[in-house]
DNA sequence: AAGTTGACTATTT
DNA sequence: AAAATAGCCAACT
């Protein structure tokens, strides 16, 4: 496949986000050393193709905490589905709560770990 | 090769 | 608080 270097860096960010998480285009494309190029993150994953099961893409949201409209009806409410599926709730106006779900990487190890999982 | 596009974001109505 | 504006930059045509 004729995957740019880019977006290899960007899926390969977006896999390491864990169940029940969540991060916006901005956080991955300045973990994947793309810094302010959000874009390029939300195009990556356009660019996904559908069998990469391994990529998560699910997970990543806009900065506002809701998921992005795109282009195709319906996805929207699928991804919605899917976060809902892993634990991540919505609130009233389908908004994620980005203050307890943002995604932390690297952050939560040994005991630290069980002291994030903490919080609520 | 130049112009258009977009799964974004911060700022300003 | 929600909607429009402006800045952004790589991929796509």
């Amino acid at each position: 496949m004729t995957a740019s270097p880019t977006y290899a860096r960007i899926w390969a960010v977006v896999a390491a986000i864990p169940r029940g998480r969540v991060a916006t285009y901005g956080q991955v494309a300045a973990l994947a050393g793309l810094p302010g190029r959000a874009r390029q993150a939300g195009y990556a994953l356009h660019a996904l193709p559908n069998d990469a099961d391994d990529v998560p893409w699910h997970r990543v949201i806009n900065a506002r905490g809701e998921v992005s409209p795109r282009a195709e009806p319906g996805w929207e409410g699928l991804q919605r589905a899917m976060l809902i599926a892993e634990g991540v709730d919505f609130d009233d106006r389908g908004r994620v709560d980005l203050g307890r779900y943002r995604w932390e990487p690297g952050t939560l190890h040994g005991s630290a770990k069980r002291e994030a999982q903490r919080r609520r």
